[in-house]
DNA sequence: TCAAATAATGAATAATGAGTCATAATCTAG
DNA sequence: CTAGATTATGACTCATTATTCATTATTTGA
């Protein structure tokens, strides 16, 4: 990926922009795009409003730099987790759904974010970046797809539409990272193992009691 | 609730008001709450600018009004769905997923749209209006646990939170929903009926092959 | 028919906030 | 130390809207 072979002036510029990218994730994810002005990314990054546009061209580029980075990191977790040679189906969407619960305490809104400014986004120009919501998700469900085909073949699961098998699981997952964040009034406190562990078992084996039992 | 006698006058002054709701809704909908101007509500209401201020006192005002129907729906489809009584929990659960599918294909980013702007509306001082998405969740999940609650007692679920539960099985029905209108390049067409039944079916009997037969 | 009352209208106003740029501060190399 | 390069800065510009309100049009009731 990276043949830099570093110098100082390159990793203090480098250290700037991360800093304005830190502080413009943490407004954006917590207000939104719109209620968050450039004003106060600026004062909240310690730097001038000017400056800003020293690392970034607009407020909308800045917002497609954290967008970019964020997907990057679902899609390597998913890719971690769907593609385990030592780990059953099970141990994969569990590690899938765990990642992703910690992912989402730490970046509560993102998901959100993204889908909601996705669209109106102007086409990003930059080379080979990500370019929407749409297309890292159909990545992301691509990839847990292929587990279930497998377990279909095996004759392990039913014969669902893997597709739509994938979306329902992460659909599981999303939405109850987005209500743990935000309803956290509402909802109990629970680990993130016993959660994770819950959507798996859930989705896997279905609520109803065991009948061989 | 309403005990109006009902005069020309009034109705046609909330036949009005209808349309420019219909209009905003539209427009909520399709762009999002910032990317949509007045102008453009007033064009698309077929009234001029200053005629909306006639019905509502603001832009927020406007958007809180189609929260409030938009809630609405959703509090009564739940009612009806799960206080139903010649129906068992697997109907009850379908008919409210069937519910939530058919208003999100006319409403197709109410949820994602309420979400996303709710927390940062001024709260509302209108007497008994509901006043954020939080609470027509806790509503909803309520009732629907409550279902949930009788299962666990007459142990033909397992015992795990009903809260819980509920908050997972919404989830799945919701985030399916919303792939559905905002990727639906990627998503197979299906009736609602059939996802209805597929999410009810996964939720309960889980996707692993049935041990007894 | 006509004078209140009611409703509609869009030009004018005001607020906002993205993006610019001339200036100042800081750094670097010779 | 100093000139030139680089970086930071925030007052300013400017386009975009939400909101107001004086004016016009319509309705109503007598």
């Amino acid at each position: 990926m990276s043949s830099a072979p570093l110098s100082r002036k390159e990793r203090e510029k480098l250290a700037r922009q991360e800093e304005i990218l830190a502080a413009a994730r943490s407004l954006f994810l917590s207000k939104g795009y719109h209620e968050t002005t450039l004003e106060e990314i600026a004062r909240h990054a310690e730097f001038g409003k000017g400056t800003i546009y020293n690392y970034f061209s607009s407020k909308e580029d800045l917002f497609r730099a954290i967008n970019h980075q964020l997907f990057e990191r679902l899609l390597d977790l998913t890719q971690s987790s769907m593609t385990a040679t030592d780990s059953n189906c099970r141990d994969k969407l569990f590690h899938y759904a765990h990642g992703v619960i910690t992912h989402a305490r730490e970046n509560s809104e993102w998901i959100l974010m993204a889908m909601q400014r996705g669209h109106s986004l102007k086409p990003d120009e930059g080379k080979q970046s990500m370019k929407n919501f749409a297309d890292v998700m159909q990545k992301v469900w691509s990839l847990i797809s292929r587990v279930f085909q497998v377990e279909i073949e095996n004759q392990r699961i039913r014969a669902l539409d893997p597709i739509a098998l994938a979306m329902l699981f992460d659909g599981m997952v999303r939405t109850y990272c987005f209500n743990h964040v935000k309803f956290s009034h509402i909802i109990k406190e629970t680990e993130i193992e016993q959660t994770a562990e819950l959507i798996v078992s859930i989705f896997l084996d279905g609520i109803a009691v065991d009948k061989t039992n």
